[in-house]
DNA sequence: CGCATCATTGAACAAAATCAAGCGAGGTGG
DNA sequence: CCACCTCGCTTGATTTTGTTCAATGATGCG
């Protein structure tokens, strides 16, 4: 299972803990591209897990424009804060084709109850969620469009190599500049000259949906990229490269 | 204890529950205007706890710039991430004098296992805390200087509100307009325009630290300012206005 | 083939940053 | 008690970064 995967690249679990974790209730459901998965306002009684696909946590403003504020890949549960939070204050959307189980809560409470162990993981796990929302606020507030372009495409690529989706060469980037700029606020014109700077520098090679990195330690240089704030566990790290 | 009063506006505490958190050990320090608390890279073992004055989450980047990424008020813990994630990734400040109490993380972690309450009262904090996060992330990206200003001001007259520490006419804002500016990635000359804007449109009414709020509908107005995403409960939400 | 979506380009414009001073209040030391 | 110094606020002029508007290619798919 995908969420196993993710939690050990960032806690520990005992055998029985894995167990119970795979034993969980699932409801699979498919969603088309720019399908919602949750929206505003609502009050879920699940929680979702991207099994396969990509995914965004998002909010639409009054003027028509929408600001990305995150993206899942499997092993994610981008609306784990649903167990506490009782009304959804953003929405959740499938950017590409995407497959999600859905757990009921009743049944993540009751895991958390049971294994103190995976609760402290679901903690942990979104506690690295509000780490990574920092980052983007210093990206947003204080980095140039280069800057955080570069620092999203390192981003991206850590998180998919630590769970095995992205080599030493890429990985597939399913997103369009127009989304891009809708979590890098900015505007889709101004991503796409960026983006051709960035391969003029020999920073990426992008290719339809394959994202090349031919020069990792000058991108990570060019976003002031430092991985601390992923909060991988030493043997998710030493994977990454 | 203030952080009783604070965990009472987003969860319901039991008696004991209460009893228990009062029980916490802790150890009292003062920090004078701008003295680090807590600095990125270090491996707290305590919690930090605001119990008198204000603080601010905040990285630094290479180019001597900073971001700032959430205010903290009494009542608040700041690093309460620290439980789980062992290495900052970014530092703890005061922007006042400030009275912190420092709670081992052994104890808060014992706490959490006696009382499954307290946990969850925890954990809905740290969610809380990412929501404000996503809040700022969307002004960050796609608001303007204007509301962007005007959000922060609202968000700060609810939170004090919800502990008591602001009325209906406003409050103490212990802030400069570079602080301000480094919250909301602005420089602090166009800070300085916006706010002469939204004193001459009657929103607010500043004078040396005190914000007034003559018009607080159209405060929220111009910052497209919702509540929902700061989970106050029921009565703590009565209490606001 | 034809339509839709995405990427790209150019030109004009706007928001906010930067640079450079001046102003004013509070605090300090002589 | 006052000169002086610092810090924060304010103002104007200029420049930069990024947006908006408007087309034009490119690509893929039914």
């Amino acid at each position: 299972m995908r969420l196993i995967r993710k939690l050990e690249s960032i806690a520990d679990l005992t055998p029985e803990e894995t167990r119970a974790l795979a034993a969980l209730p699932i409801r699979v459901r498919t969603f088309s591209a720019d399908a919602n998965i949750v929206r505003e306002g609502e009050r879920p009684e699940h929680c979702a897990l991207v099994t396969e696909g990509f995914v965004c946590r998002y909010k639409d403003l009054p003027d028509g424009s929408r600001q990305i504020m995150s993206f899942h890949i499997p092993g994610d549960m981008p609306d784990l804060q649903s167990m506490h939070l009782k009304v959804m204050d953003h929405s959740v959307a499938a950017m590409v084709p995407t497959r999600m189980a859905f757990i009921p809560h009743e049944a993540m409470h009751e895991i958390c109850r049971e294994y103190p162990g995976v609760a402290a993981a679901f903690w942990r796990d979104t506690l690295i969620d509000a780490a990574i929302f920092r980052e983007w606020i210093v990206g947003l507030g204080r980095r140039s469009a280069y800057g955080r372009i570069a620092h999203l495409l390192c981003e991206l690529n850590v998180k998919l190599q630590s769970v095995g989706l992205a080599d030493a060469e890429g990985y597939d980037l399913p997103l369009t500049q127009a989304e891009l700029g809708d979590a890098l606020g900015l505007s889709t014109v101004h991503v796409n000259r960026v983006l051709q700077e960035l391969r003029r520098d020999g920073l990426i090679a992008s290719q339809g949906r394959r994202l090349g990195i031919p020069n990792w330690e000058g991108l990570q240089a060019a976003g002031d990229f430092d991985i601390t704030y992923l909060h991988l566990d030493r043997e998710a790290r030493a994977f990454i490269h």
